[in-house]
DNA sequence: GGTTTATAGTCAAGTTTTTGACTAATGATC
DNA sequence: GATCATTAGTCAAAAACTTGACTATAAACC
């Protein structure tokens, strides 16, 4: 069905696509037809490079999605709280949390107690850990620009604008 | 720390986002960190729309969102063999066969055999998929319109090319 | 200083999703 | 028309993730 690398995503979805647009319209005139399309979009294009992230660059160091990601953020942003890595990748409570004990039994983080409050768990990244996230990143960010390049420099700077603005403009009012 | 509705990503995570690419640089000065960043936006984006979809919209119809995104093509693109069902979500073939299971239980979904071909498995709605999905999809779309309606129609059009673009040029070569 | 409230994290149970091995029907080849 | 390869689908085990209830510490208030 698809070459081992190179991937795009079926004729049948483009023409599913299509026929959507026209049959919302018929089968519920009142909705928004294009907001769906944009939304399938969004999702389809999420979900097909993630997909390709864990199995072309992640798999070898055998980290899953979730682990990739506490582990890139601790790796760029210093030692973090565990509250501060909920945060900055949007995962929930309960994931960060079983996640990181699945990467300290693999001794890529260590959790020690926050001497300024007993609650909070201050997260680091040992030398292992520090080590596995360099080459993981390095094998990702190839896909990440392989994904992106058939933008012109110039569209993948709109496209991004675009996607903060549909998450940013949801200010809390 | 975020209202029953609106939404936006904490502070910490635009902070992150700046830092992030300043790091990488630091780093891994070889890799390419704008890609990077156009991608932790794309999955943050989708991520964060498809669980308000789920938790905002499908909760209240009792639909997990595989098992909306199946009735959703059975009701725009008619009937369906379950095997287009696979290639027009993007699912894996093993979901969309546990999935359809689960919805021919709830009583929404048939699954016959199909009589040009004895593998393929002939799917549609029942009478009462097809009312819950027309109720469910103008919940979605609500919601959709919601997430939406920060960018201006010339904006909307241009992100649609854009995202296309990014999975399309994906050509088997 | 005792009570209430909020925050950080964990846990167990359930659901969802992936993986890889399997069956069965079809198509291709000789 | 036997053999081999493909395709459609299923299944069971494991992994990933969610949910909601729970514990423990800290902060706020009186």
């Amino acid at each position: 069905m698809n070459a081992t690398r190179g991937w795009t995503p079926p004729q049948a979805f483009w023409a599913y696509l299509e026929a959507a647009r026209q049959r919302i319209n018929e089968r519920a005139p009142d909705a928004d037809a294009f907001a769906s399309e944009l939304n399938m979009m969004l999702n389809r294009a999420s979900d097909t490079i993630v997909r390709d992230f864990e199995s072309a660059a992640l798999r070898d160091y055998d980290l899953s999605w979730s682990q990739y990601r506490v582990l890139h953020c601790l790796w760029l942003a210093g030692p973090l709280e565990q509250r501060e890595v909920v945060e900055v990748t949007g995962m929930s409570r309960a994931l960060v949390s079983s996640t990181v004990k699945l990467l300290t039994r693999k001794q890529l983080v260590t959790s020690t107690c926050a001497a300024h409050d007993g609650r909070v768990r201050q997260l680091s990244l040992t030398e292992v850990g520090e080590e596995t996230i360099g080459r993981a990143y390095r094998a990702q960010n190839a896909r990440e620009v392989w994904w992106v390049d058939t933008l012109t420099p110039a569209e993948r700077g709109i496209l991004l604008i675009l996607l903060r603005k549909l998450t940013r403009g949801k200010a809390d009012s």
